[in-house]
DNA sequence: GTCTATATGTGGATAGAC
DNA sequence: GTCTATCCACATATAGAC
């Protein structure tokens, strides 16, 4: 923060790395997270393979990239949607929506977020920061609808992962687990005694 | 079934894919789903990784005889337990832990059976009527509880997952979401209105 | 600084000798 | 059935041209 000028050449390396992970992305949804090809990858963007370590230090490396380009991702889009306050019904089901609808927009970020699928990798600490902070939004959420035990949480975060993760595994495309969210939200609220 | 014998050359040939399976296994559990390698898996059973293929026509032909072990492992696991009648919610509970046990167990073994990992790797039709046939039981429990509506079926098996997924991957060997099962359980019922 | 060219070791898979 | 030899694609790393 010492010095926060950009020069040109800075400038070009951000928008060719950013390049990358874009073809990254495309490339794993495609043909899977654990298809990601270092030659496939530099070739869509017109270089050779070795280049790819100017920019990114390891095929691990462009992992975390993209693993922290899917936190800020989703960080942008609940932006406003965990704020609102007072937690009503309609407030939780409308934030678990919307997080529902990032998932399953797009299953190969989702592995990358929430599931453990490439061997070596693990998000660098800095990278798993920023899914940290999303989870205290929703726990602050679900404190201020009045709950705080820890397996009450523990719960809720069960039911909405599990939701979401057979939607996407047994009905891609599909609603057949979307239809059933806000009666889950129901159940889960009914059963913690708040906000009748 | 027109001829059930089985010549010494045909058990011989079962215990040698009954040992590389076993071999695979261990490799997996030790090194993750994706890490499995012809040529390790060959020379933990005394074998170059060419004559791996008199056994299995390809490495996902490997994979899929693992799925299918997987599968029966659960048949007899859960043998007598989905048969419980009258079903009462401890039944029910009973019926889930035994399933929820199975699975963390072995979250190599999970990962196999319900989430896709691999990839270019889906069970055979074979392997996955299996699958299908532990599902059904499940699916008959909850019938008898007088749970019909597939949308509360679809719940509950989301509400399951979710538990299991969680305590998979972020607390291995604890039991934080084993903790809530029972909970979760009686949520369901509640909310499904039956088994007062 | 960024690229090309190259080297090493890994992987799955096949052909053909025995 | 099992082997050797081989092929092709891969990740990783280094040397050196520009």
């Amino acid at each position: 923060m010492l010095d926060e000028r950009v020069t040109p050449q800075q400038r070009r390396r951000a928008a060719t790395r950013a390049e990358i992970l874009d073809a990254a992305w495309n490339q794993c949804r495609s043909g899977g997270l654990a298809s990601l090809s270092l030659r496939q990858l530099a070739a869509a963007v017109g270089m050779r393979a070795p280049s790819l370590y100017s920019y990114f230090d390891s095929k691990d490396a462009i992992y975390d990239a993209m693993f922290r380009d899917a936190q800020e991702q989703l960080g942008e889009w609940m932006a406003g949607v965990d704020d609102e306050r007072p937690v009503t019904r309609e407030v939780i089901k409308r934030g678990t929506r919307r997080w529902f609808e990032f998932c399953v927009a797009d299953p190969v970020r989702y592995q990358l977020m929430f599931q453990r699928v490439i061997p070596g990798f693990e998000p660098s600490p800095e990278s798993y920061a920023l899914a940290v902070e999303r989870l205290d939004d929703a726990v602050s959420v679900l404190r201020d609808a009045g709950i705080a035990d820890p397996a009450r949480i523990d719960l809720f975060t069960a039911l909405i992962t599990g939701l979401t993760s057979q939607q996407i595994s047994n009905d891609p495309g599909g609603d057949r687990w979307n239809a059933v969210l806000d009666d889950a939200i129901d159940m889960y609220l009914d059963h913690a005694g708040v906000l009748p």
